[in-house]
DNA sequence: ATAGAACCTATAGTTACTATAGGTTCAAGG
DNA sequence: CCTTGAACCTATAGTAACTATAGGTTCTAT
């Protein structure tokens, strides 16, 4: 297979990542050291642009760069005991759906305060979003 | 107004937030510098509970610090308009259900995997996870 | 051959905290 | 009144995940 190559730059814009971000997944371990050039410069391909996809993607999916690697292993050892490939796909797919779950609470919320705050020329005095964040919650009566 | 006093600490347990995030708060202008004890010690009040869940709850909603700093502005000068917050909460909805669609294709992604890997000794080769990540937001075939 | 864009490494800065060190003050018990 | 120890004080360092800078080298196109 003679991919075509890229420079990191190239790698970079195809990604919409920075170079310097590269370098750093290269430093962390999400990234392999490519091939380079005599005079040192790295040397990419079709996979790596693939890798560095799914690992923008993954962060932009609130992933913490150990959890990504985790996923990258589904990558890295497609020869993985079955089922041992099925429970990590279900692990994460429970956490998944956790952040969903959180999301939605979140959206929820926003949503909710949106539709109370009908009036947009009101001063915000009267803004039911400020209320409600600023009322006290009740379960902080303890001493 | 006699307000009842608090020390950090009473503050921090009232709105379940660290002592040394109500002192990086201060540092960086969300929370006021509060009067102090003959000692240096802060003394708090009533106020400055309220305004201590603001921020929080804004932080967890997802509002970076840098927008809370606009949201208050909003509390601290009376001259703003509740269109202004609502405008701030709507699209900050619009960044979180952005969100919630990205986690709901990985997580389609991740169940199908697990079907897959129930059938027995199928190859991860055609990896539908990386597909799923891999989304033809690739208008970058060109150079 | 040479200009300058793009690359290289290494280090420092960013955000939003969190943790630590080393010292001071406060409140309660003797 | 005095002591003890919890809670407070400031200042600094550490964390994650980048991002930016400095100072130097290589590649590419004229």
């Amino acid at each position: 297979m003679n991919y075509e190559k890229y420079s990191i730059g190239q790698l970079a814009k195809k990604t919409a990542c920075k170079v310097e971000t590269v370098h750093y997944y290269e430093k962390v371990g999400l990234m392999p050291e490519p091939p380079r050039t005599e005079g040192g410069h790295r040397i990419y391909s079709l996979p790596h642009v693939k890798r560095l996809n799914f690992i923008r993607r993954s962060r932009d999916l609130g992933f913490r760069i150990e959890q990504v690697k985790e996923l990258l292993k589904f990558i890295d050892e497609p020869n993985h005991y079955c089922g041992e490939v099925k429970e990590m796909a279900m692990q994460q797919a429970r956490v998944v759906q956790e952040k969903i779950d959180d999301l939605q609470r979140l959206k929820s919320a926003l949503n909710e305060m949106v539709t109370h705050c009908t009036a947009g020329d009101k001063p915000v005095d009267d803004c039911p979003i400020v209320d409600a964040l600023y009322t006290e919650n009740s379960t902080n009566k303890a001493t």
